[in-house]
DNA sequence: CCAATTTCCTACCGATCGTTAGATAAGTGA
DNA sequence: TCACTTATCTAACGATCGGTAGGAAATTGG
């Protein structure tokens, strides 16, 4: 059977440059050209390997997800909640400061709002950033079980609350703000942790 | 002295709608034909009656801030702080969901991330973003004078943590967070409210 | 009524967008 | 060597991008 020409560049290597473009840019920010220029191929070439722009997006935001994104899953694997809440905070906002790599989470600014052409990409994004939460969630939920968080305690509200922290990090990095400063966002978090339940809905 | 033809759009109603396409598609994601179309005036109109397009953001940001973003001088001018931090996640978690409008902050997601072209204006939010942080670090620094605040607590981290939470809470509800959701992450801040300030580097 | 001024609209500008033909080059198996 | 397959490149596609000429229409002051 012919094996056809060998390809001249390294996939997953070009799949990484593409996650930076769309890290530091968003989805909309990136044009094609962009991308192409620092992943150093033409955009046949581009078109041959990834499908499209859609679906080169998506594979970066997978590769973003198990790779500088990998931290989020590793929390959530900790032991007890304390632990998880701490590996959280403070890996995130290393995350997200990472001398390495673009300023700030993918998830939040690859596509927070955009035109038309994007919506499903947003939509993904969403989706995403809800099913993080919802891990969250259960985690709560077992450690609400577990006896390891007060009585009255709602992991959803948690969740949410905890989520919101992560991304407030991750906007206050995409702005410039130093890994200094992010992390004694996530002392203070971690200082007040964790949220007493309303005692009004008890 | 000739007048001229008289204009047959409201300017100020005009600008109003292209905040709300700004601020559900962002600066890059709003394309000069969704805003004509939305404004219901022509091209050549709208760049007669407000420059370019550039500039039309910047002039319907300007209108965002002393408009739907009010409330957040308003709540800079509470009398304690315990009101001021009150009424900004209260107020900031019924302005990111108000139903009369686009969810989330235009500050927050007019332009996270972008292409070159709109560097500038990604550059001029975080630039009010920031001075949103520094005008609350200033309040808190009042508060802290008037011993309103635990000693040894630290002005610019409780404004840095406060604006991470209510630009958490501005992502949550960009991607379509309900309004009761968001008023929860208000009210779980607000019960651990205010963090204490770290015993270790006192 | 006429000149001056300003807004209106249609039609278009060059540049860039994402995407793809079509030809050529480089490898494999027979 | 020759067919086959796949990657490479240049060059282009139609659509849309932000932005603008140029002329008709509507007002004012004389």
């Amino acid at each position: 059977m012919a094996m056809g020409r060998p390809r001249e560049f390294d996939v997953d290597k070009a799949l990484d440059l593409a996650l930076q473009v769309f890290w530091s840019k968003g989805y909309e920010g990136a044009s094609i050209a962009d991308l192409t220029e620092t992943m150093g191929i033409t955009k046949p070439s581009l078109y041959a390997a990834f499908g499209n722009k859609e679906e080169l997006f998506r594979k970066a935001l997978d590769k973003y997800v198990d790779g500088p994104g990998g931290y989020f899953q590793v929390a959530l694997a900790k032991p007890n909640i304390r632990a998880v809440v701490e590996h959280m905070l403070y890996e995130s906002a290393d995350a997200v400061t990472g001398p390495d790599h673009p300023p700030g989470c993918l998830a939040v600014q690859g596509a927070l709002t955009c035109g038309d052409a994007a919506e499903s990409i947003k939509q993904e994004l969403v989706a995403r950033r809800a099913k993080g939460e919802q891990d969250l969630r259960e985690r709560f939920e077992r450690a609400i079980a577990e006896g390891e968080l007060p009585e009255g305690s709602d992991a959803a509200d948690l969740a949410a609350y905890l989520s919101a922290i992560l991304q407030g990090m991750a906007v206050q990095a995409a702005g410039g703000t130093t890994r200094e400063q992010v992390r004694k966002i996530a002392e203070m978090a971690l200082r007040t942790w964790p949220p007493p339940p309303d005692l009004a809905t008890v």
